[in-house]
DNA sequence: TAAATGCTCCAAACCGCTTTGGATGCCTGA
DNA sequence: TCAGGCATCCAAAGCGGTTTGGAGCATTTA
């Protein structure tokens, strides 16, 4: 049962352990898949076998042989100017990565600049290397899925693309509901002044989450302060940038709805800096993707920052195993997934304050 | 020159291509690789019919006949408890990947229990999937140097490991010299009281990193206090935690060399919660990965922390090119590259307080 | 002029595995 | 006793490329 591994000898082909069993290729192959027409006990001599000399089917050939690849492709976009790595990739991977290993398969990742991205997914395709591809960060117009849609490539996409006119498989955080939820908790505790700062604007995430917060402020009526509302990467110098600036303001908003982590750490440093107390002078909510070395929990206490939460990581692993289910099942009807986000209070809200000028 | 990309169409094979050519498969695939036995004239032609076509051969079949995968696999390990995953990561991938895009090779990314790390390391080889390797993270003991040794698998280490004996190739950052150049600061700035809040006490950087503190101190005919030395997984909840309690001692330290930016972020919050001044009251030097979402520069201004600063994207790039090169010109003379980390003032240093106890 | 040389191109073997279409031997039932 | 069925196993043909060892032909060289 417990395989001898045997390092530093010549790796041994099927071919070779079938002669040293004195049995066919053809034998072997079937003996080690479960193939029935062996009998069980040739089947457990050539597993001994195989497992005492450590041998192990080579990837490339099988795969060539049955058309199948056990690899699933991740293509990572990269802006070449600001050679930006967004970090919740780093979980959803690790997610991803989790679901993979357990199958069997290999996780291909290639980092392509942006104007490169559909030869990318082409090339996945007719290199051959890849089962199913997962599209990371859909934008507005993104013509990625309509692509692969037609090169008939299975994918699954982590977020949607609003508009898309055509089925495609998902699986996506409701980012409207999440920051609806959000502002109208705001709005609950008095805030009228509130500030937006999001990703960049034409991520599909971004604009969910902006019509999130529009909803619900139109829903008071209360009509939306657009000045208030800003787009960017999500670093921790933008999220600090932007609220040293906002702070400055006439009439400077009381309460900061930020799209990760991240700059809300930044945009936390700007109000310090201003002299304010972050949850009493000014609140923030964030949208918090539970990234393992940035964890909002405070070790049993109130976690840091109120925030809508959902794991990005299990968010990997939901998509993960739905690309491989599509793939082992053969069955193309698309399949959707919306995760709900929680809304978790945390010690950076309070009631607005009262202002000088009401 | 430019193809016609082709979509929806069913791929084509070289023995296809060569037919629509009336050539044999020879010899399209020696004028598509640039052999000299095909005439100028020919390989005009069948390049042509390639483009058009949008033909591109098969990675899996080539890499079967060639022997060669066209793969670098990264064992990305994970400690199941915490599952952690460490951002540094994600920076030293892509700078990695994009050397690989450059050069024809794909990524390939294992996520893998910790107990299973060197199982996985055979599995790429004796499955065939890549042509080398790049080792992360390691850590005193480390058996995966001599275990691939043994293999003979091409591969990089990114870092090194204090206790191997026997000659491998390595990119590394001078963590020891880093750190002793940040406590002599420290120093010379009057501090005598010096934390240091370190990575894993496991992880090979860590143990230079302390190594380098120490070596310092003791050239100023300082006895180290050990009690301000922590090691731990560098998250910001960790940052906090450990700054919360070493400002609450007896005699609490007024300098803080932290190993990476993120525990410093929670250090910093916990020095304000304490109602103290960074730079001024207490004094921080990290060491800055240039992690391209967390930047510790501040758009023109002074860094937010004094740090050594030393990409590791950039360390990425340079194992990625020394693995390469290795592969390709199978010259198996051991290569190292050592980077010096710069010091960088920022915000976050400042001269010794004058305590009431001198 | 005959042999040697170059230049192009090709047939076929091969990489390591899977899989189709038997072949073999033994057992059953009529 | 013999056809048919079943359980095992195998030879050989792929998968889609690369590569070895020529073949065919025009051009030089002796």
């Amino acid at each position: 049962m417990v395989p001898m591994i045997q390092t530093g000898l010549e790796l041994m082909t099927l071919k070779e352990l079938a002669e040293h069993l004195g049995l066919s290729p053809t034998t072997v192959s079937r003996a080690l898949n479960g193939f029935p027409e062996v009998s069980e006990a040739t089947r457990k001599k050539v597993q001994a076998a195989a497992d005492t000399y450590g041998y192990r089917p080579n990837y490339r050939a099988r795969s060539l042989a049955t058309g199948r690849a056990m690899a699933i492709g991740h293509v990572i976009p990269m802006a070449s100017e600001h050679e930006m790595m967004n970090p919740v990739f780093t979980d959803f991977i690790a997610g991803a990565g989790e679901v993979y290993a357990k199958n069997g398969y290999d996780m291909l990742i290639s980092i392509v600049p942006d104007q490169h991205q559909e030869q990318a997914y082409q090339d996945f395709k007719s290199k051959g290397s890849v089962d199913g591809i997962i599209v990371h960060a859909p934008r507005a117009g993104d013509r990625r899925i309509h692509m692969l849609n037609e090169v008939g490539i299975p994918f699954v996409v982590h977020g949607r693309a609003s508009d898309a006119h055509e089925p495609y498989n998902w699986v996506d955080m409701d980012n409207k509901r999440a920051f609806h939820r959000a502002t109208d908790f705001l709005l609950d505790l008095g805030h009228r002044r509130i500030a937006l700062i999001n990703g960049l604007e034409d991520m599909d995430f971004a604009i969910r989450r902006r019509a999130g917060v529009k909803e619900a402020l139109e829903g008071r009526g209360i009509t939306p302060d657009e000045s208030l509302f800003f787009s960017n990467e999500m670093t921790e110098f933008n999220g600090y940038e932007t609220g040293r600036r906002l702070l400055a303001i006439q009439d400077p908003p009381t309460a900061f709805l930020v799209s990760s982590i991240i700059p809300a750490i930044g945009l936390r440093r700007a109000i310090r800096e201003a002299g304010l107390d972050v949850g009493r002078d000014v609140s923030i909510i964030i949208h918090d993707d539970d990234l393992s070395y940035l964890s909002n929990a405070s070790g049993g206490q109130e976690p840091q920052f109120t925030a809508t939460k959902s794991s990005v990581r299990d968010a990997g692993r939901k998509a993960a195993t739905m690309l491989l289910d599509i793939i082992e099942s053969g069955d193309t009807a698309p399949r959707t997934a919306l995760m709900e986000a929680n809304l978790i209070l945390g010690r950076s809200t309070g009631p607005a304050p009262n202002r000088t000028t009401t």
